[in-house]
DNA sequence: TTCTGCCTCGCCATTTATGGGGAGGGTGAA
DNA sequence: TTCACCCTCCCCATAAATGGCGAGGCAGAA
């Protein structure tokens, strides 16, 4: 098991481009003996990246009819923290059986396992598993490599990372404590009068404090201002 | 090093109840036989909770001072997904210094490793591992336990989890696609009438998108919504 | 079938937020 | 010391959001 674990992560070791995700899914596709390997992510600009070995037929298809809107998976996983097993999800709607039956007419094995990742700045991956197996098979498959699978995935998010946010931390503008507290109050759904009640402070000192803060997150208003707050990990709600 | 794993794993499994945080921390301290283990988090409704070793005079200090608005271990953590070493962290400011320095005061170790986990609807927790040693034996204690101290914080996260919210997935009121995308539209910056021409409909077909995910949210306004979107998940900026 | 939820649109009055302008005192860094 | 940044307060006018009223059509579930 430690072996293969090694050999794992050599494969994402060797990635150094952008380019290399795509040589990384096969690799460890072809370790694993398994049908298709996908690593997907959405950085801190909401872009969306995907490596993987599912057949450019799929890709296309899934991207022409917009399944990102409802795909089973990522709106399941985007729910969790815990890696998921395809048949917890619910298939229960019309339009995720049509989803998988599509699927499957693709390539795409019957079984899936997908490990979501996040990170700071709304960083959000997924390590997708995926196989044509029995359930028997597929629950063996999970509990063998479970621990390994989530080694793996965090090295994969980290050379995401690592490519995304060459300076590892940008920290973003940070905002003056006032400030913080200022948007913090605002978040949480109090008017600018109650946050200055709140802070002990006139509202027009705390509309300064909004202001500034909007200014230095680059808002365009209030409530974009706290979006990006709170996208950049600057406040807690 | 397996066996190790093992050891780790067997403690976390033993937190059958609330207070069995404590003793699992306490446990890992010991199998790691290093000086503090804490495992902290922050659940989706923003309470904060904390179990760990050290000492209750340290603790209330923390609270009394109101560290948790400046600790640089939180506040790194808070803008980075991958395992951090404190000695990489941002100690240079005064108040980080004085920080330092009354936790060394309170028995708290010179030397720090944090991983930082997050899952669905806003919930983020660190493991917290503190010891008294040279840079140089912190690296090698890190290099050796990094790989199983990543997969007992998930299983620990795994267990608080199972304590915050026992149903896994409650996956909080559920938005329409419209009103999905025009609260989107709004976290982005855009006003109620650049949302509407964006989405192709009247502002006030907008407005009532807003209005009915505000009540579905609970929240006061629209910026509340949008920040409670946010930190739930079900939006991404 | 009936009912619920979703999508679409309109008007009204009131409250609230925004975008400018100004001012003074404090603290820490260069 | 000077400069920059933070904290605090005030006024004014306009733009925007909110709360509540109404309406119809269309789908899927009970």
């Amino acid at each position: 098991m430690a072996t293969e674990l090694q050999d794992f992560l050599e494969v994402i070791q060797q990635v150094d481009t952008f380019e290399g995700f795509q040589e990384a899914t096969v690799g460890l596709r072809d370790l694993l003996n398994i049908t298709h390997v996908v690593y997907h992510w959405v950085n801190s600009v909401g872009e969306r990246f995907g490596a993987g070995t599912y057949s450019s037929d799929w890709v296309d298809r899934y991207l022409e009819k917009d399944y990102l809107r409802m795909d089973p998976v990522l709106f399941g996983c985007f729910q969790r923290f815990t890696p998921v097993n395809w048949k917890q999800l619910d298939w229960s709607s019309k339009a995720a059986k049509a989803f998988f039956r599509d699927a499957l007419d693709h390539g795409v094995g019957n079984q899936g396992y997908t490990i979501p990742l996040r990170g700071p700045n709304g960083q959000f991956a997924l390590l997708n598993l995926n196989h044509n197996a029995t359930d028997d098979q597929w629950e063996r498959f999970i509990s063998r490599y479970e621990r390994d699978l989530m080694i793996v995935a965090h090295e994969f998010n980290k050379k995401a990372l690592s490519f995304d946010a060459p300076g590892e931390v940008q920290s973003g503008p940070a905002l003056s404590p006032r400030e913080t507290a200022a948007i913090t109050l605002i978040a949480r759904g109090l008017s600018r009068g109650q946050a200055a009640a709140e802070m002990g402070i006139s509202e027009h000192t705390l509309r300064v404090y909004i202001e500034s803060a909007r200014h230095k997150l680059g808002a365009m208003n209030t409530t974009h201002a706290v979006a990006r707050a709170l996208s950049l990990g600057l406040i807690i709600v």
